[in-house]
RNA sequence: CGAGAAGUGGCUCAACUUGGUAGAGCACUUGGUUUGGGACCAAGGGGUUGCAGGUUCAAAUCCUGUCUUCUCGACCA
């Protein structure tokens, strides 16, 4: 390997955070904008995102979600409906006070996101038990005015996707409210690649207005976690707030239970900082926008272009999206630009390989290279494919294994915040003083209660007493 | 929002201390030679120095304000 590839960015162990940039920005996924923490998605970034908005809308409508429009702005009034969602959210909200040069009657918000907007629509068209359950999502923007930002990880605007569903039962709802978490964990994990941790949050990390908030927890090579995607169950507080009722069988009128859970381009970080290495981005091939590029060598009559054409039309009819590089730069600067881009596979192709009936396959995630026949190259992409799909999850949740602590004392947690990074897994008593008191201590928070841990016995890590939660706690983004 | 650093062609930086009308490398364009890990030669295009004021005969340079980016905190997806 020269020097000169690892050249253009930072590398990821050197300085984490710089590197994130350099190949957010390298990788051509984004650009800076003139407004602070508003990023111009750039066509590679954008193609990932659709790519993720194609997946996930597939499973909305597998499960009879139906896509919807609400307006961009709520008068002040309905966000105040409900008290603890506007405290929630009234501090990073962005409003509009004038239409032209009239001061408006009343100031209007940029959605931080729809609750509200839905809720108003709802009570408006719920009247009977028969026109539940409605099971709603849009992909819109939303605006959380942020004190500091970083390209996809916290921006100012950004894009997602927002379901909102209504139920006639609790448990109907509570039940959504889990089916999307895990239509999220598998997108993550089989999709993205990106193994997460499922569970709750606690009473102070969830949702504002929400009853119980639910999450996804990824944890990025620097062992920071990212809240990869949540589901909230509301039971019936906003409905209650904005006075959504229907009538039931009995002819009673009922208060409806209601969910919404969300997923963000802040998953496009994720992914990076999860798989990316000191070339650049690495993607995983099943989001990625170009799955194989063909890097022809040599020019002249050497039938090196015409077979690299080839390959590529038979690589596409097997719905693989290719590209040839036939750029007229040298093959290393195209072997490390496709590398900075992350795509999943190489194929390199001179006129040696040509009179051998070979060319050479390099795989992004390894940089490992091999000669296959020109015979069965596409077998042998679409096998490669798959392997780097599978090992991208596996070496990152092995390596996320690894980088999970355990604790019994505060001593121990020291010991661990000062020499390790990563999660710690510690039971704690449920109260809101010991996890206020950690978060001081060591800058950590409570990530999540995982699934297959709420019930664990022991002892509070912080105050002793006894303790029935296992709570994985972390720095996050 | 608090503490710190930085903004000069697309990028990395020089010129700033001591005001005198912006320069290099890379990138880009054209022509040619090249091509198995970031090629070479030649010619060329591109900047009122983040923005707005002020001081001055004269401002990239000094002063004030503001915006943006980065780092660390607090807040949050």
């Amino acid at each position: 390997m020269s020097e000169k590839q690892v050249k253009e960015i930072t590398s990821r162990d050197v300085d984490f955070a710089k590197w994130y940039t350099d190949v957010c920005l390298k990788a051509d996924l984004v650009d800076y904008s003139s407004v602070k923490g508003c990023m111009i998605i750039r066509p590679y970034g954008y193609a990932i995102w659709e790519n993720i908005q194609k997946e996930l809308d597939k499973k909305f409508k597998e499960t009879n979600h139906q896509n919807v429009y609400m307006p961009l702005f709520i008068p002040e009034s309905l966000l105040n409906k409900e008290k603890d969602h506007v405290k929630g959210f009234a501090p990073e909200v962005a409003w509009v006070t004038h239409g032209g040069e009239e001061e408006l009657q009343e100031r209007l918000c940029v959605r931080p996101t729809s609750e509200t907007l839905f809720c108003e629509h709802f009570k408006n068209v719920v009247k009977s038990y028969r026109d539940l359950p409605l099971l709603y999502n849009q992909w819109c923007n939303v605006v959380r005015w942020e004190k500091t930002t970083r390209p996809f990880l916290r921006s100012r605007e950004f894009l997602w996707q927002e379901g909102h569903t209504v139920h006639e039962t609790k448990e109907e709802a509570q039940e959504e409210t889990l089916r999307m978490l895990n239509i999220y964990g598998d997108f993550l994990e089989d999709i993205l690649a990106v193994p997460v941790i499922r569970g709750r949050k606690t009473e102070k990390e969830k949702f504002a207005g929400a009853e119980a908030t639910y999450t996804v927890e990824a944890m990025m090579y620097n062992g920071i976690a990212i809240q990869s995607a949540t589901s909230h169950y509301f039971g019936d507080n906003f409905s209650k707030a904005f006075g959504v009722t229907y009538l039931d069988k009995e002819n009673q009128t009922k208060y409806v239970y209601q969910t919404s859970w969300g997923f963000t381009t802040r998953v496009i970080g994720s992914m990076i900082m999860t798989h990316g290495d000191d070339h650049g981005l690495v993607l995983p091939p099943n989001i990625a926008p170009i799955k194989v590029v063909i890097v022809p060598i040599g020019k002249g009559d050497t039938g090196v272009l015409d077979k690299s054409y080839d390959i590529a039309k038979d690589l596409k009819l097997a719905n693989i999206e290719t590209i040839v590089d036939d750029s007229e730069k040298s093959p290393g600067f195209r072997f490390a630009e496709n590398e900075m881009k992350g795509i999943p596979v190489r194929v390199e192709i001179g006129p040696r390989d040509i009179s051998n009936n070979t060319c050479v396959l390099a795989r992004r995630d390894t940089l490992e290279k091999k000669e296959v026949s020109l015979d069965n190259v596409k077998e042998e992409i679409i096998k490669l494919l798959l392997d780097i799909q599978e090992s991208l999850f596996m070496k990152a949740k092995i390596r996320r294994d690894s980088m999970i602590h355990q604790a019994s004392t505060m001593d121990e947690l020291n010991d661990i915040i000062e020499h390790e990074s990563g999660f710690v897994e510690a039971t704690w008593c449920g109260s809101m003083e010991c996890e206020n008191k950690i978060k001081e201590l060591y800058g950590i928070t409570s990530r999540c209660i995982p699934f297959n841990h709420e019930k664990k016995s022991g002892k509070c890590i912080c105050c002793g007493e006894d303790a029935d939660t296992l709570v994985v706690w972390g720095k996050q983004y």
